[in-house]
DNA sequence: ATAAACCTTGGAGTTAAATCTAAGGTCAAG
DNA sequence: CTTGACCTTAGATTTAACTCCAAGGTTTAT
């Protein structure tokens, strides 16, 4: 039997977060001392890793409580019921991969437009870029010359 | 010249977020109308596209305010610094690409174990992981015989 | 000229997931 | 028998990013 604190420290969350999971139907102890602590058991442990690995998966607790219910009730669900939730979860997050691959590429093009240098970014191509109102980007043109080697590097394939 | 409503409608969020982002120092129309309405052109419909770009991919409205600050006061800024901010988020990014591959390969994992089949979840491999304390997950087994082509081609690879 | 659809402002409410506060009860050690 | 670490509760606060509301002014179409 734990108390909250031991639990809390064992799962490395705080004893808060447990009394809210509690508060929130995730997770209650299955007994309480004489004076009012909260106890908890092994299997109580157990469902707080179930809580804890879903979430470490990027479920809500919305939908980890939607989980927990089918684990109590598992014979009134199918595979099919529960592959679901995972393959809805997985598409979500290759959308968002490639959503960040999309912006990766921005923000490759806009350094590399950039020489990097120690001259004013008055005439910054990446400023440039985020003023202008078109897609391409100009490799920068100071106009002194500095002859960084980096800055012939970077705008060298740009035309 | 849009005004908010159109602006609004033309980038699918709400005029009540072109105002907060506006309150927030994001984004503001270049003019208003003699009756005081917002009237946003070309190039604060661009600054919005940017921000929601960056929005999308998990940059916070913090993070955007920061990178778009820089436009502000170029002369006090060198092209190192700029670079260096774009790189930074950069390097966020790809970290942030890097968790997400993580987390897809595990939802892979669940998914490709469980037969997705319309058998009680009973022996679900995906609830069996979650409810265990081992990396490993096994290919599930339901007790009765399912022929289903989709159970044998998401197992066979897993003994 | 009047209704519908738009716009303005300041301020309040929402959501998720905690996290914190206050005021007090319990327990082991010295 | 007091100190300090722990526990209890209800309720307030936090953060991000909106979202909604009220009360009124403006535009446009019929
Ligand atoms: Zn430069
Ligand atoms: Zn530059
Ligand atoms: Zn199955
Ligand atoms: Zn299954």
């Amino acid at each position: 039997m734990y108390r909250i604190g031991e639990l809390a420290k064992q799962c490395e969350v705080k004893a808060d977060t447990l009394r809210f999971y509690e508060k929130h139907g995730l997770l209650a102890p299955s007994s309480r001392s004489d004076s009012g602590y909260r106890l908890y058991n092994e299997h109580d442990a157990e469902r707080l890793r179930f809580i804890l690995r879903a979430k470490a998966v990027g479920f809500t607790l919305a939908e980890i409580t939607e989980l927990l219910s089918i684990e109590l009730d598992k014979s009134n669900w199918a595979c099919a019921d529960v592959k679901g939730m995972v393959d809805g979860k997985l598409e979500h997050v290759n959308q968002k991969i490639a959503e960040l691959k999309h912006f990766q590429v921005s923000l490759e093009r806009l350094s590399d437009a950039c020489c990097g240098g120690p001259e004013s970014a008055e005439h910054c191509s990446i400023l440039e870029a985020l003023e202008s109102n078109t897609d391409s980007i100009k490799c920068e043109n100071h106009g002194h010359h500095h002859d960084s080697s980096q800055y012939t590097k970077n705008c060298q394939s740009k035309g």
